[in-house]
DNA sequence: AACGTCACG
DNA sequence: ACGTACGTGACGTTG
């Protein structure tokens, strides 16, 4: 028997977008979303390889006047559209599936149902086994013992399908497929608008339609008595006789939509493979084209694919002219005193369009020596920081370091990601893994070493060899288009002179490392330790009960079920027990206190004291965190393992444990802070009057802002009324809005308006700015900083209004704390610049995006101090004073 | 792997 | 009717 494929285009293509959402947002390199064709093209191709149809056609809406809203004015009145990310690849998927000449049906007047109907029972006449693909429960309707619904279902996020014909159906509701439309007449439909009687929900819909089968004859049975309905039940169902037809006839999908197509438009049909192949390579979709052989069309017509590198083994370095593009080779190394735990295995190296590979051999690491710390060879490669400290551990200090790929990527595009793989095909629209393909096909995952035998071992180092030696040459090329594109976007300078200079700094800082006392953090730590331990038995006995104190899903059903505290907050999955939650609790429980030193203890113990201990160097004794570059949207540094930027500062006992943090013997920390570096930057982006006549005069700003914001002289501004402005001069910065300054304060959302206007009214130029970086981020869609360092802000195109909002607010926000990001990059390469030159000993230990810590021999401290304070201070000048506070003592906790 | 929570600027 | 302040990273729990 012939089989015939339908499938709801809106509603697959609508589970599509939302399956493949969070975890990899497709997108083309001009930032087009693809996610949803990309997802209905892997369901499509699993169900033809399932089922296997001779004819096949997709339905879908189409705009215009439904003619269900001629009968029915508010049906599907609560729709909203559906978002622009998925709206716009609509057409794209209806491109493709014209391409692959498989037939796309619309009706004008007709939703996709209706199509589905109208083809499955024609299908069925035609006797073909019909098979309708949708992702809507409504189409069940339409089952048959020929026709199966099959329908996506996700279980542990995994997409499953479940088939529904009439057998099951009938399994499932105990009902005749075309008795759903009674069940929906009775009950409704809120999704589509569809009335159905009042009171009425599925389980009493479907017992009433079991007993008397359909609409109609509930009805006939209500007239001549023969019912056994009572009561409100039975009021609604009299009353609102016309509501339930109405929706009967809403709900019922129309099976007889005038159609021309004939069974022989459905048949599956080649593919017009060059068009189709046009559109994934324009898609990016390079499984498909593989999956699909489209390959070899593809290498004849882009000319895109890599002609095979010529690679020189050799053991001599090659003539350089003054410029090595290279690639470091490495292997793991579990030694434990390294601070990056790889060791260099070889280099690939691009001179004069010729590869050169050079293995790990006898005087391998003077040669490295020679070309690296030669001040006269600028230096090219791909994560420059890291190879920076693998070069440090062999005592080579790389010098020139003047291109950085993965840099030179983030500033084009920080929201981007940076391996090495993703940066060749955005600039260089190559694929490497279909490159290295030809070489071995063994992924990663299935290698064991079971197989090692020596092919495998061989295949292996040839993988090795081309991919390294690949990357080399992909640095060169990267080089030239990367450096024309920052030309273009007025970048080149920001890069040069900031980011890549940044580059060093940040390896010092990892080289260099912070020194902690371990048996004063393990004092520390033992405190917390013992405290914990009491605090647990009273949390218990007070509850009543032993339970994981961590898990909030059990904290939350002693406290809001056992112990009946009023919920305040939900999460997605449940109560929220977070510190807002249990600080208004406080009078309701004497076991709320004892947990909230129990959480704050917890994550001391957890995260910075247990959590510190394994990235001490046994050999150095100190921490060398890694310092990223090109992570955050705005040109902020972040750090890792172990994060640096957020050891506890705001509450006492957590502060003590900066206290463990020491400049090693004969040496101070010398360290400075920026005042209210953002605040100011604000001031000079936005030109504001009052703002920077504050500044100037050195005036208290928030007490200004309160003077203003609550209309009260200067000398009475209260500390309440200042620190209230001080919320508002932080949302200011974080792109304002009533409800996010409602929440901080604890007002209302009226009130907090309110503030925001009076701020606004008064700080007229803020407000111009605002209003100004919005509109030129809608037009532009992009924002940047004083630097020209650029953020693309696609969320401001979105039809969803919260994510449309939020791009707002990251519009405002961007430019004021990247600016001070930039900022903070100049203070940190003239510092260091500086010590350089004065052939200081002081090491840069730390930066926390506002404050930077040095550590310096005694000799050297008063000078240090000076140029520290110089240094950051006339980073740049603005229209308003720059301020660095500087300080100096004997642990981090004392530098205050 | 995702979520909730909490540490920082 | 909806429901959030901007930018990060780490830990413990849970599915």
């Amino acid at each position: 028997m012939d089989k015939l494929l339908l499938i709801d285009g809106n509603s697959i293509m609508n589970r599509a977008f939302y399956g493949i959402m969070g975890s990899k947002m497709l997108t083309t390199k001009d930032g087009k979303y693809t996610n949803a064709v990309y997802g209905f093209l892997a369901i499509l191709f699993n169900i033809i390889e399932d089922i296997k149809p001779q004819y096949i056609a997709v339905a879908f809406d189409m705009k215009g006047k439904l003619k269900r809203k001629e009968i029915f004015e508010e049906y599907k009145a609560n729709r909203h559209g559906m978002p622009e990310e998925l709206a716009e690849q609509m057409p794209v998927i209806k491109d493709v599936l014209r391409a692959m000449n498989i037939d796309i049906i619309e009706k004008e007047g007709y939703e996709g149902d209706d199509i589905l109907g109208t083809l499955a029972k024609y299908g069925e006449e035609q006797d073909l086994e019909v098979t309708i693909l949708s992702g809507d429960r409504d189409t069940f309707q339409l089952a048959s013992d020929n026709i199966t619904i099959r329908i996506p279902r996700t279980k542990a996020g995994k997409t499953e399908t479940e088939d529904y014909n009439r057998a099951k159906v009938l399994q499932e509701y105990g009902l005749e497929p075309e008795q759903l439309i009674e069940v929906k007449a009775l009950q409704g439909d809120t999704s589509d608008n569809i009335p159905g009687i009042p009171g009425i929900g599925p389980k009493t819909a479907i017992s009433l339609i079991q007993k008397y089968h359909t609409v109609k004859e509930l009805y006939e049975k209500i007239e001549s008595g023969e019912d056994d309905l009572k009561g409100k039940q039975k009021e609604n169902i009299v009353n609102n006789k016309e509501m339930a037809e109405l929706s009967r006839v809403l709900g019922e999908i129309d099976t007889k939509v005038p159609l021309e197509d004939t069974l022989e438009n459905l048949k599956l049909e080649e593919w017009d493979k060059p068009k189709v192949l046009e559109i994934f390579e324009e898609l990016r979709f390079n499984r498909y084209i593989d999956k699909f052989g489209l390959r070899e069309i593809s290498s004849i017509k882009t000319g895109k694919s890599r002609e095979d590198l010529e690679i020189i083994e050799t053991t001599e370095i090659p003539e350089l002219n003054g410029k090595l593009y290279y690639y470091l080779q490495l292997s793991e190394n579990e030694k434990t005193e390294l601070i990056i735990k790889k060791e260099i295995t070889g280099i690939s190296i691009c001179s004069e369009n010729k590869i050169y590979y050079i293995l790990k051999h006898e005087g391998f690491e003077n040669k490295l020596k020679q070309i690296f710390e030669d001040e006269k060879i600028e230096k090219y490669g791909y994560d420059l920081a890291e190879d920076y400290i693998l070069l440090k551990q062999l005592g080579i200090t790389m010098k020139n370091i003047t291109y950085d790929a993965k840099v030179a990527a983030y500033v084009l595009n920080p929201t981007s990601k940076f391996t090495i793989d993703v940066i060749a095909r955005d600039y260089l629209e190559i694929d490497n893994e279909e490159y290295l393909q030809k070489f071995g096909n063994t992924p990663k995952e299935e290698q064991t070493s079971l197989f090692d035998s020596d092919n495998t071992n061989i295949e292996q180092k040839t993988i090795e060899k081309e991919t390294n030696c690949l990357y080399a040459k992909e640095i060169y090329e990267l080089a030239q288009v990367t450096i024309q594109k920052l030309k273009e976007t007025e970048a080149l300078e920001l890069f040069n002179k900031i980011d890549m200079p940044t580059v060093e700094v940040l390896a010092e800082m990892q080289w260099n490392g912070m020194y902690l006392d371990l048996q004063e953090l393990e004092d520390y730590g033992q405190k917390l330790k013992s405290r914990l331990e009491v605090l647990t038995q009273e949390i218990y006995d007070l509850c009543g009960e032993e339970f994981n104190i961590n898990s909030t899903k059990q904290l939350g059903e002693i406290l809001f079920e056992k112990l009946k505290l009023p919920a305040v907050k939900k999460t997605k999955s449940g109560y929220s027990t977070d510190v807002d939650v249990l600080e208004k609790l406080i009078e309701e429980h004497p076991v709320i206190e004892k947990l909230l030193e129990y959480r704050q203890l917890m994550k001391l113990n957890s995260t910075y004291v247990e959590g510190l201990k394994p990235y001490i160097n046994p050999q150095t004794k100190r921490i060398h965190s890694f310092f990223h570059q090109t992570i955050t949207a705005t040109g902020r540094i972040s750090s890792t393992e172990p994060n640096l930027q957020n050891i506890p500062t705001r509450f006492e006992l957590g502060k003590q444990l900066r206290k463990v943090f020491k400049p090693a013997n004969g040496s101070l920390y010398i360290d400075a802070d920026y005042s209210q570096i953002e605040l100011r930057v604000l001031a000079h982006i936005s030109n504001d009057e009052h703002m920077v006549e504050a500044f100037k005069n050195g005036q208290d700003i928030h007490k200004q802002a309160a003077s203003k914001v609550f209309n009260t002289p200067l000398e009475e501004v209260t500390k309440e009324q200042r620190s209230a402005a001080k919320a508002v001069n932080f949302g200011i910065v974080y792109g304002i809005s009533d409800f996010g300054l409602a929440g901080q304060l604890g007002i209302g959302r009226k009130k907090a308006k309110q503030y925001i206007d009076q701020y606004l009214e008064l700080y007229s130029g803020i407000k111009q700015f605002m209003t100004d970086v919005v509109e030129k981020a809608k037009e532009t869609g992009y924002v940047e900083t004083l630097f020209k360092r650029r953020r693309y802000i696609q969320e401001l195109k979105s039809s969803n209004y919260m994510v449309r909002q939020f791009g707002q607010r990251a519009a405002m926000n961007t430019p004021i704390q990247g600016t001070a990001a930039d900022i903070m990059k100049i203070a940190m390469i003239n510092v260091l610049k500086e010590l350089k030159s004065r052939n200081l000993k002081t090491k840069i230990v730390l930066q926390v995006h506002d404050e930077m810590m040095l550590e310096a021999p005694l000799e050297e401290v008063e000078e240090v101090k000076e140029l520290l304070k110089d240094c950051m201070e006339s980073a740049i000048t603005l229209n308003v004073p720059l301020i660095a506070e500087v300080g100096e003592a004997t642990n981090w906790y004392d530098c205050k």
